[in-house]
RNA sequence: GGGGGAAUUCCAGAGCGGCCAAAUGGGGCAGACUGUAAAUCUGUUGUCACUGACUUCGGUGGUUCGAAUCCACCUUCCCCCA
């Protein structure tokens, strides 16, 4: 049993970490905590593919169908949630294995992260939404190239988003968020992590399975969860209905292409989410591929994970 | 049986004598990513010996200095009238 090391188990959709984070936690002694920015949603179990109640009886289960889907959550609160959570199972002794496929919220979690400041929703955001509706991009970008010239060299002029985000942090704190962003990468990661990640060695495996599970959901009742959602009053464009799977059948619940249609643009956005997903993690040098061939085993793979936490371990500074 | 229309690069779809390896969108591939991340953004996408050359726009043959664009025939598909 590790006693101050966390396990992160990663991977594109569909590639079975649940199941293998469930073996890993009966085999360490841990506990499992969820890593997913839709998982973490109430009612929602069919289309992401959460751990069923079968899967938590085998163990137990934290940060997964904790919330109500109208809530909005971020990479900040998920680690203000999860890290009282990590720091009480280490305390007991217990390994966090921490699963789930939104690997920025894991990376934050297990480095640590202190975002800066400007919550989503705040004024100063709303203000600046409000600038850009009237006059339009180019004075903020101006303003981003004066106040920020990191930021402003290294983002792209379309991407709002990440424009709009570091003039919320110079306004609200006077800092830029380029320095805020050295200042925290700087810092050592928080937990010490050993991090696996499940792939196929040919990706056509994994879009198979994909479309195959996307087919299983329909069959297990995705539409009638959907309609649940809409009847308890989950607002439209409420960030749990930005999940994939659930938009798409919105879609075409309103008319806007057939069923059939939204499911094949179901597999294809799942499909497309895996391979970015994959871009994430491949940049990631300190993690261990457990590669399928073909088929998913997972015997050989808990075998292969705990072969190399032994060897981890070897190194020093992991206590056993 | 008669009349009309269409065939374009992985798909859809522009182009309608030279500025076309061919707009645009989709898909694919690659990348980015520090408070919405299942989101958002970027690059690339005929071949090669890659600032140049070569092979493409249903097929064959013509017209022309020059054709994806014009003509003839052929093939396939669609629509209308029977």
């Amino acid at each position: 049993m590790l006693t101050n090391t966390l396990i992160c188990v990663a991977g594109p959709t569909a590639s079975g970490k649940t199941e293998l984070a469930i073996r890993l936690a009966q085999t360490l002694g841990g506990e499992v905590v969820g890593a997913d920015s839709m998982q973490i949603y109430r009612g929602m179990a069919i289309g992401t593919a959460a751990p069923t109640e079968e899967e938590r009886a085998r163990v137990p289960h934290h940060m997964v169908g904790v919330s109500e889907p109208g809530e909005n959550w971020s990479a900040a609160r998920y680690v203000a949630a999860a890290t009282p959570i990590v720091d009480r199972l280490l305390a007991a002794e217990k390994t966090p294995i921490v699963c789930g496929g939104t690997f920025l919220w894991m990376e934050a979690l297990v480095r640590g992260l202190t975002f800066a400041p400007g919550k989503s929703g705040g004024a100063v955001r709303a203000q600046l939404e409000e600038e850009r509706r009237a006059r339009g991009m180019a004075p903020l970008l101006e303003e981003l190239r004066r106040v920020d010239p990191e930021s402003f060299a290294h983002l792209h002029p379309n991407d709002e988003k990440r424009i709009l985000r570091a003039l919320e942090v110079w306004r609200e704190s006077g800092e830029t968020i380029s320095a805020h962003n050295a200042k925290t990468a700087a810092l050592p990661p928080r937990y010490r992590s050993i991090c696996f990640a499940l792939s196929f060695q040919d990706r056509d495996d994994l879009k198979a399975l994909i479309d195959l599970r996307v087919e299983r959901m329909v069959a297990a009742g995705l539409l009638p969860e959907l309609d649940a959602l809409l009847a308890r009053g989950i607002p439209r464009d409420s960030t749990a209905l930005q999940a994939i799977g659930y938009k798409e059948l919105l879609a075409a619940k309103d008319g806007l292409m057939t069923m059939d249609e939204a499911i094949e643009t179901v597999k294809l956005r799942s499909r497309q989410y895996a391979k970015r997903q994959l871009t994430w993690l491949r940049r990631r040098k300190d993690i261990h591929w457990i590669l399928w061939d073909k088929t998913r085993d997972f015997d050989r793979a808990l075998s292969e994970c705990l072969d190399i936490i032994g060897r981890e371990s070897q190194k020093g500074g992991i206590r056993t």
